[in-house]
DNA sequence: CTGCTTCCATGATATAGATCAGTTAACTGC
DNA sequence: GCAGTTAACTGATCTATATCATGGAAGCAG
C-alpha cells in the first residue's frame, strides 16, 4: 500500500493580467523564429502581437473553430488535445514557455484541428495569421525556422502513431514519461520532478489506455521505487531502473 | 465462404532505365512546389535533379541512414514506413506521383525516420539536401509552399494518433480505406478500386492491428456485399453501405 | 476547521483482438 | 503446364487491458 505524498509540483499563481511588455519582448527576442532579428525589427514584431492571460482550465480556442490566429506560450503551460467526446480525449501536446501553436502555417487548415487549454494559469501571446503572413513574407529566413518546428512535430507525431501501434500499454506509459521528462523535467535532491500538473488522465489520453491502467502501472513503479507519484505529480527517483523499463527491445 | 478473384489491380511495369528527361520536367512543372515558375527556372531546377529507376520490392533509402536527399515520385507508387523490427512495421504512408518524401527540409533531422520501399516498379526525381536547400533560398515561395506540405502531412499524422488512440479495429480498417480511396480510388463499373496493390498485411501497418484481424473484417464486408477483394486488391462496391460502415460516432 | 469534490488506487469481471495453427487458391518462375 | 511460394481465410485459444465498481485521501472553498 503506498502512501500518498502532497504534490511538490508549484503552480505558480500568474495574475491573470500580469502580461508585461516587457515579457513579451523577452519571450519573442529568445524564439528560435526571432533570434536572428536586431532589436528594432523584433519591435516591429512585438507590436503586430496581442498578449492575453488564462486562468488555470480556461480554453483558448476550440477545435473546429476558424484557425485565424498563432499563439506562443508566454509563461504556463498549455495542452493541445483532440476532443473524444463520447469517447476519450487524445493529449497531443504540452506546451511551455517558447512554444508556438494554433494556425503556424498562415494558409493550410481554415479551422484549428486541436483544442488549446491551460493546464496552469498562463500568459500567451497571439498574432493574426495573416500578420504573421506578412512576417514570413517579410522575413522567408523565418519561414525556413517555421519549416524547423513542423518538421519536429512531424516525426514526433509519426514517433507518436509508431508506439502507440506497436507498444504494451506499460512500454507506451515509460516512453511517454520520458518525453516529459525531456520537456518539462527539473532535477531535485529526489529525483527528476515532471514539473507540470498531469494528471492519471492526462497521461492515458497520451498513451492510448485508461486512467485505470495508468494508474495501476504507476503504482506497480512506485511499489518497486522506482518513482514517487501522487495528485498530479510525478518523479523520477531510480533514473537507472526506469531506463531499464524504456528499453523497448524487451516488450 | 468467399470466392477469390483475379486481381484487377494493374501493376504498370515501368522499365527500371525509363526515366525520361520529359518525364522529369512533366513531374516537376505539375508539383505544387514549382508551379508557379517559369519554363528557364524550371529547366535550371530540373538539372539539379536526378532520377533513379526502382523494381517493385526495392528500397530507396532506410530508416537511420544520413538524410541527405529530397525524393519526388515520377512514376509507380511508394510505402514509407518504420521498422519494428522483433515486432510489426508501421506503415505510415503511400506516395504516388508528384508525392515528396525522404529529407524536405534540409536542415531538421540528420538521418531519414522512415524507410521508403517501392510498391510497384517506379522512377524517383532526386536531389541532395543541400541543392534543395540552396532552392528554398532562392525562391522563397517555395519555402513556404513547403510548410503547406508539412502542415498536412502533420494533420494526417494527428488525425491518425487521433485514430488509432480511439477507434476498435474494425473502424480503424475503414476509415483507413476511406483515406486510401481518396488518394489512389478509381472509379470503375463495379465500383471504386484502390488502385494500388495493398495487402492484408499492409492494411494491418496501418491500422495497428494483425494481419489476421484485417482478413476478418474484410471477410465480414465482402460477406454483406459491401466489397470485393483478392490478393492485393480492394474494390468498394455498395458506396452508401461502406460510408455508414465509416460512421464513427458509432463504436 | 469542515464538508464536499475529485483524483487515485485497487479488485473483479468482461471483452476485443492477438496469437497460434491449418487450409486453400492466387501468383510466380521455370 | 507444373511445382512451389505466399497471401488470404478461418477456427480455437489466450491475453492484455478495458470496463465497472468501490473506497480512501488530497485539495478546494467557505
Amino acid at each position: 500500500m503506498n502512501t500518498r505524498r502532497k504534490s511538490p509540483v508549484n503552480i505558480i499563481s500568474t495574475e491573470v493580467h500580469h502580461c508585461s511588455m516587457d515579457l513579451r519582448l523577452k519571450i519573442l527576442g529568445r524564439l528560435p523564429f526571432f533570434i536572428d532579428l536586431n532589436p528594432s525589427e523584433l519591435m516591429m514584431i512585438n507590436q503586430r502581437f496581442n498578449s492575453l492571460g488564462f486562468k488555470k482550465d480556461e480554453f483558448i480556442y476550440y477545435s473546429g473553430d476558424p484557425a485565424e490566429r498563432m499563439f506562443v506560450v508566454a509563461e504556463g503551460k498549455i495542452k493541445l488535445f483532440q476532443p473524444g467526446f463520447e469517447r476519450r480525449n487524445v493529449l497531443l501536446n504540452i506546451l511551455l514557455e517558447g512554444d508556438l501553436f494554433g494556425n503556424l502555417t498562415v494558409f493550410g487548415s481554415s479551422t484549428y484541428t486541436d483544442t488549446a487549454q491551460s493546464l496552469t494559469s498562463s500568459c500567451i501571446l497571439s498574432i493574426s495569421s495573416q500578420s504573421f503572413g506578412e512576417i514570413l513574407k517579410e522575413f522567408p529566413s523565418l519561414a525556413i525556422k517555421s519549416l524547423q518546428v513542423m518538421e519536429k512535430r512531424l516525426i514526433a507525431a509519426n514517433k507518436r502513431v509508431f508506439e502507440i501501434s506497436t507498444l504494451p500499454a506499460e512500454k507506451r506509459i515509460v516512453v511517454t514519461l520520458l518525453t516529459l521528462v525531456e520537456k518539462v523535467g527539473k532535477q531535485t535532491n529526489q529525483g527528476v520532478l515532471i514539473d507540470a500538473p498531469i494528471s492519471r488522465e492526462d497521461l492515458a489520453e497520451m498513451t492510448a489506455t485508461t486512467p485505470e491502467t495508468v494508474s495501476r502501472v504507476m503504482s506497480q513503479f512506485q511499489s518497486s521505487g522506482v518513482i514517487e507519484s501522487g495528485r498530479k505529480w510525478i518523479s523520477i527517483v531510480d533514473w537507472d531502473a526506469f531506463q531499464q523499463l524504456a528499453n523497448v527491445e524487451s516488450p
